[in-house]
DNA sequence: GTCTGTCCGATGGTATACCAACATACCATC
DNA sequence: GATGGTATGTTGGTATACCATCGGACAGAC
């Protein structure tokens, strides 16, 4: 029985609850845009809109408030959060922290797999199109945290992505950077692979400097 | 009608939703080591105990999900988190980046009743009792991360508070510092008083790492 | 005795129905 | 036009039912 790859045989069923998939979908659309903030979310009307039942859309508006994508009034239901130059500040700025300190413990850990995956996340975000730069950029950030071990904190920089994810996609699609996003990326990516820590921190807080100044200008424009 | 205090008149009904003040008893448990990680947390025991339904503790538990004190364990359930010294030290390294950080923009921005709010706070951390001693340690920070208009932060490290809230007892109470606890907090008062914010970033970040040795030993001790 | 298959209870996941409290909009009355 | 009542919509909360899964107990076959 030991030489047979038990791989093949496995029966995937899919772990995925209910719950979780309503989740992800709904997360995803606030995050798209598809639900502006100030949004209303009807209970009743999301269970027609995600085919599921009003215990299952409670259970993930509570998962979304306690992120900080949604709040509830009093007396009003849950909303949509809205977003402000003052919060985004404060998020630009915590990223800067937490950012900055996981690449250069990144630097000083890595080894060889590492920049290989470094290296293939910035592929996918040099010819990737579009929402493609979206993950590759989540991914090649993963990497570093994850190489760093700091898990807690990549959850902590998830969390707040999730919350500026608008100005994350504006700034992503921004043309008119001084230096281009990839190229910034790879000044990262070779200081990691340089060993480098400082040089990574550095690279790390300019590329998140420029990106909240970017992401100032969009808001302050609506 | 003007002319009249309307603060006299109103009602205060207490807008607490009765899944709110289940959050607050089960999250206060929890901290409060009630229950030991590992625990299972039986949905219909939970409803008997809390006296709510199955739907609030429901979401009750969602929201400890997601803030990290529970985790579901698929086809078994929820269950308490346990804390290794992996996490705990994460987290302390985080605690010290963004406290050191908020106190050195309190340190730049502080005025009067700043000042007066922190040695409030100060005194009472000095002759409270036992649990007295927890709520103001919590009150001294909220003031530095206000003042700082860190409001971001601060909602973060209450969160990560949540999860070493045992260890954090345990630091609290200890009585074999090199300096004792509310020395410290002075040294951090001072500094802020003093408009002097690298020395209140130096004792913020003093302050942690001794706390990060006094958890560890008693983490590596269990 | 050990292995195998089956059954049952406990538990979580999902869905539905129902009621109460509250807020808003609307409408009739004066 | 202002007042008061009413209708409606929405959330909070509860109870209940059904299903899938898991673990252990039990009985039968080797």
């Amino acid at each position: 029985m030991e030489h047979m790859a038990p791989d093949e045989l496995r029966i995937d069923r899919p772990p995925q609850t209910l719950r979780v998939i309503a989740l992800d979908r709904l997360r995803a659309a606030i995050i798209a845009g598809r639900f502006p903030g100030g949004t209303r979310l009807v209970e009743r009307t999301l269970c027609d809109q995600l085919g599921v039942s009003r215990s299952v859309v409670r259970e993930v508006i509570r998962v979304l408030e306690t992120e900080g994508l949604v709040e509830t009034l009093p007396n009003r239901g849950p909303v949509v959060a809205r977003l402000d130059w003052a919060q985004a500040r404060q998020v630009y700025e915590i990223r800067r922290q937490l950012e900055g300190n996981a690449a250069e413990a990144c630097a000083q850990r890595a080894d060889a797999p590492v920049d290989a995956a470094l290296a293939e996340a910035l592929a996918s975000i040099r010819d990737g199109g579009e929402d493609r730069v979206f993950a590759a950029t989540t991914r090649f950030y993963e990497v570093i945290f994850t190489a760093a071990g700091h898990h807690i904190a990549w959850e902590i920089v998830q969390r707040l992505n999730g919350r500026i994810s608008r100005l994350r996609a504006l700034t992503l699609a921004a043309q008119d950077r001084a230096v281009p996003g990839p190229e910034r990326m790879a000044r990262i990516a070779a200081a990691i692979a340089a060993r480098d820590g400082a040089a990574a921190r550095r690279a790390v807080e300019e590329h998140l400097t420029e990106a909240a100044m970017l992401a100032q200008r969009a808001l302050e424009g609506e």
